[in-house]
Formats: structure tokens, C-alpha cells, sequence
DNA sequence: ATTTTAACCGGGAACGATGCCGGTAACGAT
DNA sequence: ATCGTTACCGGCATCGTTCCCGGTTAAAAT
């Protein structure tokens, strides 16, 4: 119906110029106060609101961050959360694109968002994706990308992730303490970085404690609960059989659980578990799963702040990588040793 | 460094005016073959994407749809997948943005994203919410919006939601006939309507089945975990305490099933549970927890269909509701009749 | 040979805002 | 009386794109 006022409307209705609009509307110097107030006034009264795209066709700067994201699990959603909080902090709007873990999206999804659409890109990676064209470019266009979680290590772009390995190696030694002798894990696709780092932190504590790494032992499968329970499936069938399962995600873990049930074994005595990304809903399983907890929320909040600082120096920040720790929460599925009390 | 590449780049390096390279972008009609091979050919080496602002500034359309959710949870991702599928199918971007249950935080949303920023809005209010002044404020600049899942009643806008008075009514009519007698419910905030829509359900399925209704059985508590811990603890220590809960959420029915465990009482035998939203998990518990399930993918792509249509018709939508029917999924926590077998 | 028609292209305004630059009026100072 | 200063305001170009309108050329029709 009425189509939202413009600066020339009030120009026109106040008989004045809309250059003298536009100085009354934001600064005070160069108008007098009376046509300042006239404006002030007459903008309200029409709910007078600049178009953001005059705005931004001028300024080059659109005050919104493309957030690209594999999926909206807990894990993300939490770390959305720390983008959001420090984004709107600081006055720029989030603009969340899902690539649903596939490649395809994620590449139409910077085509939309790119070219002006957004000042820059916090992205963590499809586990689809093994080329990293498409971001590649954006970076040539001398567009900000900030990656986190899961970083683009061929990329030279600033980045906050978790430790990995060490959380590989906490939950595994954490594993062998508790007298586990065949340790199986059931890592995600080869070319994640996360879970290769994740499948190094395991290596490595086998590796201290001097137990002889099994090939066997060490699965590929895909990041998601049904792969898992077969893979589990597969490890429970074999003749020398795992005695513990770490798996690099919680969802996993939860594949793992069932094929582990499904077979009539029981945690923690016959089989050790240990997932990742320690999701609240662990805690309610039973036997409650023991999993690595990364501080997502705190991550969330630090690539939105190394995306702003990005924005507002001029100095090269590339090589800013930010490492948060991760914490292994022990609770019943791995705790061979001592019964202990239920953690709520 | 390199700026991105503009129409005029193009004319000036392949000496034709803007116009022309315009039309060979888009239309072939009214230009050469050779032209426009040229002009494609030329765009794609320099990278051209054409500059959003500028068209949006020209055409009044972003194409982007700003969507404001309450959170960031299961059901919610579930319905912003559907959004996203349907949007993204009819060239559409989406813009999400969680207002955190909170009426500020919605607030900040609506004006950030309104003017023109985007098309038009698709909602799910925030449960804070009780007064809809932004929201109207929007309509009446005549900026399309569709509700869906928490809807606005008082706003005359397309709306998708679940027929939740049934869904209600399946839950409790399934306790009584599991012979549960004394059936309390815990809803959520009195303000909200789908809240109250399911405490509606439960009365019409006890008047059915008439069961006189105890107010004391009904207990108006906020949507979340731990007040519906607090709460259910305190209907576990009445006098006669109720032998069945119907809780409107399936968080707060892990809630209750906490405060239930605590208490040494085991479900279905002592008390039935029933929860909403069917989320995944509440297979994996012990024991699993029944729920009314709701088509939240379906119901996404529902509200965006409905949002897409009304973009493209001129005629007068603002009627429309769509109402998706929820089947309640029974499993273990509501069995006091018969053994089943458990459902994955 | 002249007119019609089609094919192709360019010029300029417009979208809504900003910012530079220049102009005018009033006033005080010399 | 003239100049300089201050305070205020308007004109115009600009951002990148599309659209309308008009113009030129060449081929086709008369």
C-alpha cells in the first residue's frame, strides 16, 4: 500500500533539499536545530527508515556476516549462538546458510551470499567437500573468511578450532587407564581434518602407552549414527574382537551403543565407550556416555570476534589460529574400574 | 585488492555500453550473437557476478527471506531444513535469525532485517512474547509474513501450525486408556498459544472420557527442562500425586523423567509419561519415552511455500491456514497395559 | 529507387542515499 | 564600505544495474 518513505518525501514535503535531510537525520553540525528537529519529527511520523541498499551500493558494506554451516545439530547451534551474541554486539547481522553436508550447497550457497551480499564468511567446511575452489575465490576477491571448527588448513585464513588430537589422545589414554586393551575407533571421512587429527590424538596415546596400533581397529566410515552402528556391527563380529570403542562424534556413539545392545553386550564391563562433542543428551543414556566436550559456545564467540577484528584492522591477519582445549567427561560407558556415581 | 568486476567494466573494455552488456547478460533478444558470446565470455574471465545492491535499490526485491525462530533445537532445525529446501527451490536465500526465547532479542531482529533488507518474513514467535506491536508494524508497511509453528493469532497473516488441541487430546486420550487415572499435565507459559492448545486437547479428551478435571493436576511452568524438573518434583510429593504426566515438550518431559527416576519411581508401571515433539533421542532412552510427533520438515515447507505463493499472487492470503495433523508415537513410558517390544 | 521493417545498439533517467563543493545571507571586524 | 567569517543550505555526481526510448544500419518489400 504506502511504500516506505524515502528521504526525498520529506525533502519535498519540508521543502528543503535532501542533502539537508540527510546531515539533519545523522549528524548535528551544518543544519540548524529547528530544521533538524522538523526532520527528526517528520521522519517519525512517516516511520522513515534508510534503505540499506542505497546504503550499501554507496558504502560497500552491508554489516552482515554470511555464517556457512554443515548442519544445525546441537554442537552448531551452540556455536551459532556464540556467532550471534558477538555479532550483534558489535551491529552486524548473521546470515546462517546450511550446506547440509554436501558440497553443492555449500558451493550455491557462497554464490548467493557473495558479491556484496555479505562483508565476509565465517564458514566450517561440508565433510563433503575436498576442493576448496569455491572459497579460493572469494578470498581472491579480497573478501574476509574467517573458518572455524572445521578449518580449511590449504586455506591461509584466520581460524579458531578445537584441539583434536588432544581430545583424540585424553579420551584413548583415558581408555587404556581404565584397563581397555583393544581399542577400536571409528574415525569419519579421510579427507576431514578433524577426524584425522581426532585418529592422531589416538595414535598417540597408543603410542605412549606402547600398545601396538591394530589396522583393524581403525574405521572410516561416514559422520553420521547409521554408518556407525554398522561399522560397530562389523568390529563386534570380528574374531578378536575391540574391547572399547572411541568414536570421533557423539552421534556415532550412539550408533555405536545400539550395535553394541543390539549384540547383548554391556557397558562399561564388556565394551568401553567414549564419544565426542559431549551433547547433553549423554548424560540421559544408559550407561551414560563418556565424551570429549569442546567449549562450542566459546568458540562460536571467538570467530565472530576474529571476524571483526578483521574487519577493523588493516593489518594482515591470516595467520591468527585460534586453539581451544577440550575436556573429556567421564561418565558410566567407559568407567571399567570404579563404579562411581551417576553424573546428572 | 581487485575490486569485483561491474557492467562497465565489461562495456568499456569491449568498447559497447552498459546497456548492451546488460541485455547480453540476461535476455538474448535485441542482441547479437557475437555480443553476447563476448560479454559471457568476458564476465566469466573477470568473475562478474552483478552487484545485489544495485539490483535490489532498482527492483525493490532481495529475494531474501528473513526467518526469526525462537531457538535453535531439534524441531526447529528440522522446519528450517523444510524452509530452506523450499526457498532455496524458488530462488530464494534465507536469512535465519534465533531471537533466543526473547521478546528484546526479537525485536532487534525484525528492525534489523525489515526495510527492505529482505522480502518478507516467516515466523515463529519467541514465548516471551506477548504483545505483537513489531510485528504489526512490519504488516502494516504491507512486507509480507507468514507464521508458522507459534503463530500469531491476533495478526491476520498465512499461517502453518500443527492442529495441537488434537495432538494433545491423542496424548491424553492414550493415558486414560492405558488405565491411568490421575493424568497432570505441565504446560508452558500462559501466553502461549500452543501451549494452550494442548492443555485444550487434554480437556476435551478427560470431558470424552468423563474424567472430572483436578486444577491442581495442571500446572502452568516455563518450556524448559529444569522448571519442569522442579515442577514435576512437586507433583510427585502431593498427597494423592498423579499416576500419569502429559508434558506439552519433550524437554520437559526428560525433565520429568529425571524428577520421576530421583524419586525411585519407574515408568510405565508408577507413572506414565507422554511428552511433544517426538524428538529422536527419546528413543534412546530407558525407558523410551512416548511422544506426539509433529511433521516439522513438512510444516517448514509448507511456510515457505505459503510465503513464496503470496510473493507471487495479488490476491489476498491472509487467511490461509494450514493445519498439519500430529500422531502420537507410543512407546515404553506410557505402556502399562501390554509389553511391547521396544522400539528402536 | 524508395520505403518499411527488423536487428542491434547507445544515451540517459531512475532507484535512495551520501558527500563534495559552491553559494547565500547575516554579522562582525577593519 | 568592504572584506572575512560563520552558519546554513542546495546542486550535482556517484554507487551498479535496468528500462525506456530513440537512433543507425542493412536487408527486405514495394
Amino acid at each position: 500500500m504506502n511504500k516506505p518513505a524515502t528521504i526525498k518525501d520529506i525533502a519535498r514535503i519540508l521543502k528543503i533539499s535532501t542533502s539537508t535531510v540527510s546531515r539533519a537525520m545523522r549528524n548535528a553540525t551544518d543544519v540548524s536545530i529547528e530544521t533538524k528537529n522538523a526532520v527528526v519529527a517528520l521522519s517519525e511520523e512517516l516511520n522513515y527508515l534508510p534503505n540499506k541498499f542505497a546504503l550499501s551500493l554507496q558504502q560497500k558494506q552491508t554489516h552482515t556476516i554470511g555464517v556457512i554451516v554443515p548442519n544445525l545439530d546441537y554442537i552448531m547451534a551452540t556455536m551459532l549462538k556464540g556467532i550471534d551474541e558477538v555479532a550483534l554486539e558489535a551491529g552486524y547481522t548473521v546470515m546462517v546458510c546450511q550446506s547440509n553436508e554436501s558440497f553443492g550447497r555449500e558451493i550455491v550457497n557462497t554464490k548467493r551470499l557473495s558479491n556484496s551480499i555479505v562483508d565476509g564468511f565465517i564458514v566450517s567446511v561440508s565433510s563433503e567437500t575436498k576442493v576448496f575452489d569455491h572459497f579460493k575465490k572469494i578470498q581472491a576477491q579480497n573478501v574476509p573468511i574467517v573458518t572455524f571448527d572445521r578449518v580449511i588448513p590449504e586455506l591461509t585464513v584466520p581460524s579458531v578450532y578445537l584441539d583434536n588430537k588432544d581430545g583424540g589422545s585424553q579420551a584413548t589414554a583415558h581408555l587404556i587407564e581404565q584397563g581397555y586393551k583393544r581399542i577400536a575407533i571409528l574415525a569419519g571421512p579421510k579427507n576431514m581434518e578433524i577426524s584425522n587429527h581426532r585418529l592422531n590424538g589416538y595414535l598417540a596415546a597408543l603410542k605412549k602407552y606402547k600398545i601396538k596400533v591394530d589396522l583393524d581397529l581403525i574405521i572410516n566410515c561416514d559422520f553420521n549414527q547409521d554408518y556407525a552402528f554398522i561399522a560397530t556391527q562389523e568390529l563386534l563380529a570380528m574374531k578378536k574382537r575391540p574391547d572399547a570403542i572411541f568414536t570421533i562424534s557423539d552421534r556415532m556413539a550412539i550408533g555405536a551403543m545400539l550395535a553394541i545392545k543390539d549384540k547383548g553386550l554391556t557397558m562399561p564391563s564388556d565394551i568401553g565407550l567414549v564419544g565426542f562433542n559431549n551433547e547433553p543428551l549423554l548424560s540421559l543414556l544408559e550407561p551414560a556416555i563418556s565424551s570429549v566436550d569442546q567449549p562450542a559456545f566459546e568458540m562460536g564467540k571467538a570467530a565472530a570476534k576474529l571476524f571483526i577484528q578483521m574487519m577493523h584492522n588493516t593489518e594482515d591477519m591470516s595467520n591468527v589460529k585460534e586453539v581451544l582445549k577440550p575436556k573429556l567427561i567421564v561418565r558410566e560407558s567407559s568407567q571399567k574400574n570404579q563404579k562411581i556415581k551417576r553424573i546428572k
